[in-house]
DNA sequence: GGGTAAATGAGGTGGACACCTCATAGAGGG
DNA sequence: CCCTCTATGAGGTGTCCACCTCATTTACCC
């Protein structure tokens, strides 16, 4: 008899959490052993409680989803990550994806579908969500043999350090305290900054702000509080 | 005893309205008769089922909370209704609060705040989230007289140049752009900018955007790109 | 092992901007 | 008629940031 499998809930809402841990709560080989509020919380977290599985929103303040995914998923490759997210756009999914999430589930969706994608990828399977699995079959099928998406939209990847760096950004944080948030010396994020600035050809705070808003990498409607 | 008081809930995403209903589920004098995911939905359901109490989010698909809770204190004043709501802005508290709602509580608290609040509006009682509280305090602080614009530093009225010179900036025009545009002097664009800061206390241009957002100034849909 | 890319950090320069005071001119209200 | 509000403009000061070059370490790939 297996023991309980343990799972850790990020979530920067408090209803969220208590709504995620009432469903997984109906499956009692489930067991909820933490939750934090951003991926910077999280990561700290999971890497203190190792849990089987994580459950995660994607849009959240210091670090998001698929960022603390992507950390995540290369320093312990065992932990299975559910994104759970309102976004059913493609771009949110395909990063998701490439970041070592292995479930996706809209939270438009039952409470069943999480449950199901907890079970499916404790079992070492993947699950979409069926209007989420839509979108990547779409996108499959028209990539003939493309060596990098590039997604992001605009034209060059960042990196994972400048994402990161480009949400602190545009949170409104200044060098200074986005330095103090990392341990890094204030002039490696205005160095991090100008790479940022000249791979989206952006000059100004302002444009940094539209592509991230564009692109995706914060919430249009969470955003503006 | 008291029969069980009913109570509707109205939000677009599946897992927020299960994780609602279970955190209800705790007080046994609660009961959930039904479930809608958008106001028009919301407004049918409620003039069937007449609940004693409806808990609904604002954004929402078709027509969104605020709307609804306006039109069905109109019909049924004696409905009491809950915003559980993302946003703590002023001016969504203000018109929910105008609309006829009772009570109001974040998603970031936890779900024990949402169950007190729901209490208190069957009791008669008004309920605010104590940062949503603090907000209109500071509205109530700010209405006798003017004569202090400085302390407060929060929301006050934006004359039309100065809301003219926001949208610019929030474009992303330079102030010496904005200059040439409305033929005024580079230190007058800046002197209605330290204005317009030092109305809505904010220190930078990211504050500005997400005012500008915020309040609708600009169209949140085609100002991304 | 050498090439490449990422992350870290430092130096310096100029410009944009946040914040301050002060001044003037017109509009509107008591 | 004064008083306030608004719009206009100027002066100055300091900070943050955009942009430049350069250096080091780590790591991955062929």
């Amino acid at each position: 008899m297996s023991q309980k499998h343990s799972v850790v809930i990020c979530d920067d809402h408090g209803i969220v959490r208590e709504g995620i841990k009432q469903v997984l709560a109906s499956n009692p080989a489930l067991e909820v052993v933490g939750e934090a509020a951003n991926g910077l919380e999280g990561l700290a977290l999971i890497s203190k409680l190792r849990p089987d599985v994580v459950v995660t929103d994607i849009t959240m303040p210091e670090m998001n989803g698929i960022d603390m995914t992507r950390e995540l998923t290369k320093e312990f490759p065992d932990i299975r990550v559910v994104i759970l997210s309102v976004h059913s756009r493609k771009t949110f999914i395909m990063e998701a994806l490439k970041a070592g999430a292995r479930g996706y589930v809209l939270k438009d969706s039952a409470g069943e579908k999480l449950l199901d994608a907890v079970q499916a990828v404790l079992d070492g399977d993947s699950y979409l969500d069926s209007p989420v699995a839509g979108h990547i079959v779409d996108e499959f099928v028209k990539m003939p043999s493309a060596s990098e998406p590039a997604a992001g939209g605009g034209g060059e990847t960042l990196t994972d350090r400048e994402r990161q760096i480009l949400s602190l950004v545009v949170e409104g944080f200044s060098n200074k305290q986005i330095a103090e948030k990392l341990f890094l010396s204030p002039k490696t994020v205005d160095n991090h900054r100008a790479k940022i600035m000249s791979k989206l050809g952006r000059r100004d705070v302002i444009g940094l702000v539209k592509y991230a808003l564009a692109t995706g990498l914060v919430d249009p409607d969470t955003w503006g509080r």
